[in-house]
RNA sequence: GCCGAGGUGGCGGAAUGGUAGACGCGUAGGUCUCAAAAACCUAUGAGGUCACACUCGUGAGGGUUCGAAUCCCUCCCUCGGCACCA
């Protein structure tokens, strides 16, 4: 045996032996299925970053234990490819997308396989190759006859820098999500999903899967279902009626005044004529707006007055309409009944136009005094007051009582409402799966026929932003199209949104070579669902959500069983800087994992970045703890040469297999490498059998992949140790037991008893006796006592 | 503002009603060495003591319990998500 721990030679030499007998392919009929998948990477530039090491060892440790425990399991790996970044790239470069993502999957691919990683390679794919996204294409197609895809005009999300339009969910804080321009409102012509009509469903399934609490919520957050009612005001001395909607009628006896928002149909229409060109005016300015400046200037309230007013029926009295931009169009009907006495916008509203404010609740303080300040505004909780039938009553009866009343007297109707809108994937930019439409020569799109799949992305198109899509120019694009539809037609020149390529991919590994169907019904049912998912927390609402609602749809329509794609989910935590802020180049903190790896190995990296602390928090990095583990593997390595000939497995050892069984099943990797490392101190004051050491050997080997396969071989095993079955495990029956000794509830120490007497009460105090006595100053005390365990005396 | 997750030594973190600080890092002293590094041994929450004893100690305060880091209530702070959502 080599006398030092080499962990390079170690590495690459078994590296590449398993690449050589494709030691972690895939059956393709499983008997006994497990699916474990990571997020698969957008492949950007600068190559692997400690945050993918951390969840791609957290599944490769979870896939190689539960290979050993006889599972034929799935761990695929793939490329997000399309995208901005890339494109972004290229227009700075000029460097073609597909060439530098191409060099980048390279790279990833490389790095990967230097962590010791177990991907099944057979089955890569990649989001920007025609083979994949002629699927993507096909399912645009599907949607689109089945009418989850639709056309419209619509106000979009349009990030002026990025040049194109962005889904809501790509909106943080009124700005862009990759570049931080603020976003502005334009009317355009759009593709949308129709994720609405799956709101209710995509709340309601949440409760039947494992995932982190906050992500759930989120979920529920951004889906955003509210019970509410919509209400039915005449405006006066005219035609029209406006639709207000509200979760709180129980306070409309205080309602003083209508507000409609500035994109309101009705609000220029409404005007008199005396007010017409003040709200003109109005609309106008709010248009120019940017969603940030809307938000932002302090929430001082603007507004103007149209001139007239509606009939509050509940109190008979009158509400004047004014059009204000707090009030958003996206929400409810667009129009809200004003109640400044119980809702701190409308009371910031009615102080600044000198609207009446009205006190129709007494909360838990009593206040009944006429409402001036904002701290005197009532919104969670209270009784009823000034409110005709419902005086006296808690708000929450009040509202179940007035929202029948309002029906029963056809002011109104229930309706619920939602945060989630129509998911827009239209892109004006060209690094993206063309969307597989043609427009006839009225205009009227169709989908491509069949024959037309895949709709090749041309490499020859100039790709500056000009706002119009690049395709628009390409000759090569529309080349062929009259040629296959006629005179006169042409085809759709905007991309998809990358999560349609990644709403499904993960349906794509199970028949990944498929050049039939998106993949067979027999792979999928085989597989799916995805039995555990790992990857980071930004994802919350964005692919997790629409990968849900492709899952429901394909489920729906018969392709797939299952109708959640993911049963098991966890994110891995930010990994921090040394210096604890977030890894940015900006800081100068970014931490390249290839470093590690060069310095202690692939294995110390594993153990490391394992051993940091639970899975799911954020950590910072600290270099200088990496010597933990590197000492530990130097450690293991030496033992071996220390081992005994016995061939029983010693109690501690098959204790170690239950603990760290569990620990892994439970993805709790830190605690189990803290046992392996006090089990190896105890190893090294009475070193193990052979057998023992083999069993150690085993449980080690998912976290450490290479320095493990390079003792089993030193033992003379001819196959690999990752072919292994998993040890099988007892608890250890302790002989001896340390009982607890307490006086009023506080340790006193412990007393050494054999099983049998720890659990006889009387053995156990006469066996205290003397300890306790000091303490109990010869007072009486009775016993509590836990057999085997402890004993309180209390007196 | 609303929702969610947290707060434990010098540091990362263990312990989910029963010996708080497992395991690791760091630090101090020692062994080896001409010396250093590495490795190994010992110690390492605070106060206290020659050493014991003992006292205090899991963000703050209160409660439940024989016994609370753990359960309940009030408050403070940190992180994450959503947010002029009616």
């Amino acid at each position: 045996m080599t006398s030092r721990y080499d962990h390079a030679a170690i590495e690459t030499k078994w590296q590449a032996r398993w690449e050589k007998e494709r030691l972690y392919e895939t059956s393709v009929s499983p008997k006994k299925k497990c699916y474990i998948l990571d997020m698969f990477p957008y492949p950007s530039g600068s190559g692997l970053h400690v945050g993918h090491v951390e969840g791609y060892t957290a599944t490769d440790i979870y896939s190689r234990f539960q290979r050993m425990q006889g599972y034929d399991v799935l761990h695929p790996m793939g490329w997000d490819a399309f995208g901005l970044p890339a494109e972004n790239f290229a227009i700075k470069s000029g460097i073609h997308p597909r060439k530098s993502t191409d060099k980048a999957i390279a790279t990833f691919i490389h790095q990967i396989k230097a962590m010791g990683l177990s991907y099944d390679w057979s089955r890569e794919i990649g989001t920007h190759g025609p083979e994949y996204y002629t699927w993507t294409q096909w399912l645009f197609r599907f949607l689109y006859k089945k009418d989850l895809i639709y056309r419209a005009h619509a106000p979009v999300n349009w990030c002026s820098s990025c040049k194109t339009v962005l889904a809501n969910e790509q909106v943080v804080g009124g700005a862009c999500e990759r570049c931080e321009t603020d976003v502005i409102q334009k009317e355009m012509e759009q593709w949308f999903v129709r994720i609405t009509k799956y709101a209710d469903r995509l709340l309601a399934d949440l409760h039947k899967i494992d995932w982190p609490e906050s992500t759930k919520m989120g979920q529920r957050n951004w889906i955003g279902k509210k019970e509410g009612i919509i209400i039915n005001y005449k405006v006066q001395s005219s035609k029209f009626k406006i639709d207000c909607w509200t979760s709180r009628p129980d306070t409309n006896f205080g309602a003083t005044f209508i507000v409609l928002a500035p994109e309101h149909p009705l609000a220029l229409k409404l005007a008199t004529d005396q007010y017409r060109s003040d709200v003109e005016i109005y609309i106008e300015q709010t248009a120019k707006k940017t969603q940030r400046e809307r938000i932002s200037e302090g929430r001082k309230k603007t507004g103007v007055f149209t001139g007239r007013s509606a009939i509050n029926e509940l109190t008979n009295e009158e509400m004047p309409i004014w059009v204000s931009d707090f009030v958003l169009m996206e929400f409810g009907t667009g129009a809200v009944v004003g109640v400044p006495g119980h809702d701190k916008r409308d009371f910031e509203f009615a102080v600044t136009f000198g609207l009446p404010v009205k006190r129709v609740v007494v909360g838990s303080d009593g206040d009944n005094l006429p409402i001036t300040r904002i701290e005197q505004v009532q919104e969670e909780s209270g009784t009823m007051v000034n409110s005709g039938l419902l005086n006296g009553m808690d708000i929450h009866a009040a509202k179940a009582k007035i929202m029948d009343h309002i029906v029963e007297k056809g002011w109104g109707k229930r309706t619920t409402t939602y945060h989630l809108r129509d998911w827009l994937i239209s892109r004006q930019r060209y690094w993206g799966a063309p969307i597989p439409i043609v427009y006839d020569p009225d205009g009227k799109p169709h989908p491509v026929n069949d024959v037309d799949l895949p709709v090749l992305l041309p490499d020859n198109v100039e790709f500056v932003p000009t706002g119009q899509s690049p395709l628009t120019t390409s000759k090569e694009f529309q080349g062929d199209v009259e040629t296959i539809y006629g005179k006169g037609w042409r085809r759709e020149v905007d991309t998809m949104d990358t999560f349609m390529d990644s709403n499904w991919y993960f349906f794509r590994f199970c028949d990944p070579k498929n050049n039939k169907e998106f993949a067979s019904k027999e792979s999928l049912r085989a597989w799916l669902p995805v039995d555990l998912y790992v990857g980071g927390a930004e994802h919350t609402v964005l692919h997790l959500l629409y990968a849900r609602f492709l899952t429901k749809v394909l489920h729906d329509e018969g392709f797939i069983d299952v109708d959640e794609p993911f049963m098991k989910l966890r994110h891995q935590g930010t990994i921090l800087g040394e210096d604890g802020r977030k890894m940015s180049k900006r800081f100068g903190n970014v931490v390249d994992p290839m470093d590690a790896v060069d310095k202690y190995g692939a294995d110390t990296l594993r153990l490391y970045e394992m051993f940091m602390g639970p899975l799911d928090i954020m950590k910072p990095w600290n270099a200088r703890n990496m010597n933990g583990p590197n000492r530990f593997l130097h450690r293991v390595w030496a033992m071996q040469g220390r081992i005994t000939d016995k061939t029983m497995v010693d109690a501690r050892t098959k204790h170690l297999v239950v603990e760290v069984t569990d620990d892994i099943l439970n993805l709790r990797f830190n605690v189990a490498i803290a046992k392996m490392m006090t089990i190896l101190n105890a190893y090294e004051v009475t070193p193990p059998s052979k057998a023992s050491w083999k069993v150690f050997l085993k449980v080690l080997s998912p976290f450490a992949p290479h320095i493990t396969e390079e003792l089993w071989s030193q033992l003379e095993h001819m196959t690999s140790i990752h072919k292994e079955k998993w040890p099988k495990g007892e608890k250890m029956v302790e002989e001896i037991i340390n009982v607890i000794i307490q006086v009023n509830g506080k340790f006193r120490g412990t007393v050494e008893l054999s099983k049998e007497k720890a659990s006889d009460q009387s053995a156990v105090e006469s066996a205290s006796n003397s300890m306790v006595e000091k303490y109990l100053d010869g007072k009486a005390a009775k016993t509590i006592f836990i057999p085997g365990k402890l004993i309180n005396f209390v007196s």
